[in-house]
DNA sequence: TATTGTTATACTCTATAACTATA
DNA sequence: TATAGTTATAGAGTATAACAATA
């Protein structure tokens, strides 16, 4: 299956083929690595990318994250971060913190066990990555990066007029 | 939550940061404009962006195009494509046609309604995508269009590398 | 009243494997 | 035997909405 034609970017068509065959392309881009990713994290590790995001947010912040900052972070909506922090607390792997002067929240943060468990994790996905675009110079990766950083904050700029809009 | 601070770039740091911050801001890229791809198709057209991609492959192919066709080029397997085609039947919008000297086979094709509804969201499917990459000069669009051309040639020739292994 | 987080639910998408019919 | 497609099932991933506790 995976060396057939890949036919995803014949959508485009229109006086806007450029745009829509760009898309399309970044697309197909993203989809092939994820799911290497995805299915590397299942067979190496009975994981999922999900819970290896919530745990890379964590590893990033020792002191802990609330769980609202972690939806927001992830870009979920509350009650899945509360189900993928459920499996990874019943693992063993993240903790949940009372929050001084707040008794609603939580501060979730990495066990030692968890910390270890992802920096093994991390060094394996690390390889992927580096494989995955191993085809690139160190040119082309920053170029790459620069542009996909104007499209990014593009989104970003097109999503806050949403909400601007929106209230 | 669309405004919040966009970390799932947080997880590059290790002596490869560089294509681990690529690969992550591709993903934020893909998942900004795929989010607002998928919900535009759900509310304005109640459909879904695999019911989309499936019916954008047979306005390509007007002749139709078979079951495992569809899955090759869609990147799922048979039985998702069974699923989606039904659905797409009992509105009316695709049809299965016999083959020709292959009874086991079917060519699944537009209708004349199916046509003009997939018109109508690609239409609208192509706003989406302009405004995405609206911030890009004409310059900056074909850059990325051809470095992600290289990544994408990489991918496949990784896959194409693991299934020539297995067998 | 508003906010944090949980629970319950439903739906889409996906892969796997067993199956039927045909080649 | 191999192939095209279907069926059945299970699980990931997600959103929504009602809810409890606290601010």
């Amino acid at each position: 299956m995976l060396t057939d034609t890949l036919d995803l970017e014949a959508r485009a068509h229109s006086e806007h083929a450029q745009e829509l065959r760009l898309w399309l392309r970044l697309l197909t881009c993203s989809q092939l690595i994820e799911k290497r990713v995805r299915g590397g994290l299942r067979e190496q590790f009975d994981t999922t990318l999900p819970r290896f995001d919530l745990m890379a947010q964590l590893e990033r912040h020792p002191e802990g994250l609330k769980m609202k900052e972690l939806s927001h972070r992830l870009m979920v909506t509350g009650g899945n971060v509360t189900g993928i922090t459920d499996q990874l607390v019943a693992e063993g792997l993240v903790e949940r913190m009372a929050v001084e002067g707040d008794r609603r929240a939580f501060l979730v943060r990495l066990t030692p066990a968890g910390r270890s468990a992802f920096e093994h994790m991390a060094t394996q996905h690390e390889q992927w990555i580096v494989e995955a675009f191993d085809g690139l110079s160190p040119r082309d990766l920053d170029s790459l990066h620069k542009l996909l950083g104007k499209v990014k904050q593009h989104q970003l700029d097109i999503n806050q007029r949403i909400v601007t809009e929106a209230e």
